[in-house]
DNA sequence: GTCTATAGCCAGATAGAC
DNA sequence: GTCTATCTGGCTATAGAC
């Protein structure tokens, strides 16, 4: 790679940053299904045509920001499972959720792109698959941790289809996992982020808003629903 | 009413009815981001100026949309109460969520209008409150309907911070449940939710999509989270 | 790599005729 | 209550000059 490449290479990667930076703007400002290169483009002081230089498409900067959007809410987490190493596995699972809460707060219309509504005819490719799953596979981690060390008690009996369904998916994801605690990490999995999507969706308004101690006491209960043993300090129950 | 006021209007609701009707078709194809009068206008062999008569704007066409989908949700999460008076309190409280989510699988794009990303530039007028509250105040039917039969069980203690915000929500809705079992059951309702976008928005697919069991196990436990107790047949555990 | 120009669409909203 | 006409703006995408 000459000099010159690279100072090119390097220019075109600080434009196409630049795109994406106001992309994630115009998605805050008119949603992703509004999101438009011209708007963009107008923004960054170009002509539209200029950014098919970059993007070909439309549909190709919306499927960039959600790879980028997935990862940076899947390295919080996997930041979060890295800071926790060797603490009790409820207070990592506690870790992870709200790693997660935070980046999400802090990113309201980017967990929209990634968690809310579909955008109309885009279909996501098959490359958003990796990034998506960062999430679901560190709080796996978690419960796969307690497994291992022999302290994974689900709270209750898995119906046996549900049970059977979870086998299915714990042996694709090659993890080390009964059945009954995969489907219940996929449950607390999906109403984690129900609670998020509530709280930042507005059904919340009014009652249970922004509360700090709301969210943590639920995910705290996740933790439980999915097996974990109880968080150090307090007894059996 | 005279005779011919009635006539004009049931003239007049009927095409109120097919605007909707077409709207909702307009929900599917393009989304709520993009609902425009135009194209309702066009399907209908209208022009577009047309439907100012009737809606003066197109956030008005959108709030008209958005009450009705949360009272035609909210009539079967009744009904299903209604349906099951005197049995089980957790059957009952399986009934709803299994008619909450049979209604969603039927009518996703409006299920996605209510609990899907807000519609940027749109801000809901407070009637749609009262529609909306009518799917929490179902489950919170069967949880108080246990709590004054006095089989309402959490079974775990509440953090005291979320128990207090709980004990003013309570308060402010006039029902007679404690604190803890407030926010247990709110965060169950919005849990519930979660499960449904997930599978509804995509993130199971290729896992637990479409799956009964696996939203049915889901539901009955988080029946057990807000304290009911487990259902005839089942030993206590 | 950016520009102008263009084709071929779309939208919300209003004025005024009938 | 519906129409035509209009204003003012928007969009994706491409062709071809520089």
């Amino acid at each position: 790679m000459t000099p010159a490449r690279g100072v090119r290479e390097r220019a075109r990667h600080e434009t196409i940053a630049a795109i994406k930076r106001e992309a994630r703007h115009q998605l805050a400002l008119e949603g992703a299904a509004k999101l438009s290169l011209r708007a963009v483009a107008r923004e960054l002081g170009l002509v539209s045509s200029a950014l098919y230089r970059y993007f070909p498409s439309r549909d190709e900067l919306l499927t960039a920001l959600i790879v980028d959007a997935y990862d940076a809410v899947g390295e919080v987490a996997e930041a979060r499972l890295a800071a926790t190493e060797g603490e009790h596995v409820s207070a990592r699972w506690l870790a992870v959720a709200r790693g997660v809460r935070h980046w999400a707060a802090a990113h309201p219309h980017e967990y929209a792109l990634l968690y809310g509504t579909p955008v109309p005819g885009y279909r996501a490719p098959q490359e958003t698959t990796r990034a998506a799953s960062r999430i679901p596979l560190a709080l796996l981690a978690v419960v796969t941790e307690a497994h291992t060390a022999g302290v994974l008690r689900l709270p209750g009996p898995v119906s046996p289809a549900a049970a059977r369904e979870g086998e299915a998916v714990a042996a694709r994801l090659g993890l080390d996992l009964p059945g009954d605690a995969m489907a219940r990490a996929a449950q607390a999995w999906g109403q984690l982020f129900g609670l998020l999507s509530f709280e930042l969706f507005g059904q919340y308004t009014g009652s249970f808003e922004r509360s700090d101690a709301f969210f943590d006491d639920a995910a705290a209960e996740l933790g439980r629903l999915v097996g974990l043993p109880a968080p150090e300090g307090e007894g059996p129950r």
